[in-house]
DNA sequence: TGACGTCGGAACGCAACCGTTTCGTCGTCG
DNA sequence: CGACGACGAAACGGTTGCGTTCCGACGTCA
């Protein structure tokens, strides 16, 4: 029987490992020795350095993402907003994901991976807070969850991830008010 | 003295094999490789891979980026989305931007290289159109450049980089037209 | 024609990591 | 108590890239 707490140490290893250094760089030895453990037992439970990440990023998806229900749009957004910042300002979340999305971009086994994980949660998250705000007649039929998304998430993501810039008091308010604002239009 | 066609054909190589396998993972040997070149020939001009990188960052960053002037707060966001789009959807681009932007968040000197090319000329685009507005009354005083770029790139970066979703017709309409939105609300 | 410098190619010793195998130790079952 | 299996450690041969060095070929200029 494996034993669980070296399992256990290996997976820390390898976020640690991939915000250290990325997927890229990653190696198994480099797990291993940041485990305190030896390559056997590493081999003995993952046959490669992708199927380690494929199983954690998996594991990472099997939490799914609650939908708010404030019982205004601008609530809802808002709630959003500070879940995905809380997410995104976590010093390993913040250096993981953007990785992973690149190497998504050359992986496609990565990229299903990240999308079942990240992206397919958000995307229901923006179809409700959408179905909700449309029966409240805050926003017409028309409106589209992806087109919502991007308006609600990528200011954040650029600021947080792209520019790597700072996150002024009341800032998430003015981003949520205007993607209101830009579903709205 | 030098010859100018080997040191195109290396700067040519640099950035697909940027754009094949990344920073992290490329090499020297696979740049000469692709190149068609003696190792000899790039280390005689370059000492490392960074400098390399680097020396080819600066040169885009050198280009500078135009500011639209097209009368009106939307003609102006309409136009810095359809160059911001143009680039992303670029095959090359769009794979060695958020690749350096990731490499950026764990070296400083790329972090400085790339800041320089992109984001700094990005505000400063940003700057003009947002003061271009201000003149004409479509915004007030208080509007922020910063947050105008997020709001404005952000959504767009995150469908085609992050999500890597397709582009539907009108698509930069609505999102200039939320942006304008999101700025005046 | 001869000197010079760049060229591509090949090899150098060194380091890291690959994935596998072997070893002796230790804990847990039966 | 004895068999079993996972453990860490070390070594294996093989690959890849590092940065350097040497080579003969070629082009250019004096």
């Amino acid at each position: 029987m494996l034993r669980e707490d070296v399992t256990d140490a290996i997976r820390a290893a390898v976020f640690d490992e991939l915000a250290a250094v990325g997927f890229a760089r990653m190696s198994i030895e480099g797990i291993a020795r940041r485990a305190g453990v030896g390559k056997t037992a590493v081999y003995r439970r993952w046959k490669s350095k992708l199927s380690l990440v494929l199983d954690l990023v998996s594991a990472f998806a099997a939490q799914g993402l609650p939908a708010p229900a404030t019982g205004s749009l601008y609530g809802d957004v808002h709630a959003l907003l500070e879940v995905a910042a809380h997410a995104l300002r976590h010093p390993v979340a913040s250096q993981v994901i953007p990785d992973l999305l690149v190497e998504a971009a050359r992986n496609p086994e990565i990229a299903d991976a990240i999308k079942a994980a990240l992206l397919d949660g958000q995307r229901g998250v923006a179809a409700v807070i959408l179905r909700d705000a449309v029966a409240r007649g805050e926003l017409p039929e028309s409106a589209d969850p992806d087109r919502a998304l991007d308006v609600i998430v990528g200011p954040l993501y650029w600021r947080l991830v792209v520019v790597r810039g700072e996150l002024p008091d009341g800032y998430l308010d003015e981003v949520a008010r205007g993607a209101v604002a830009a579903l709205q239009a």
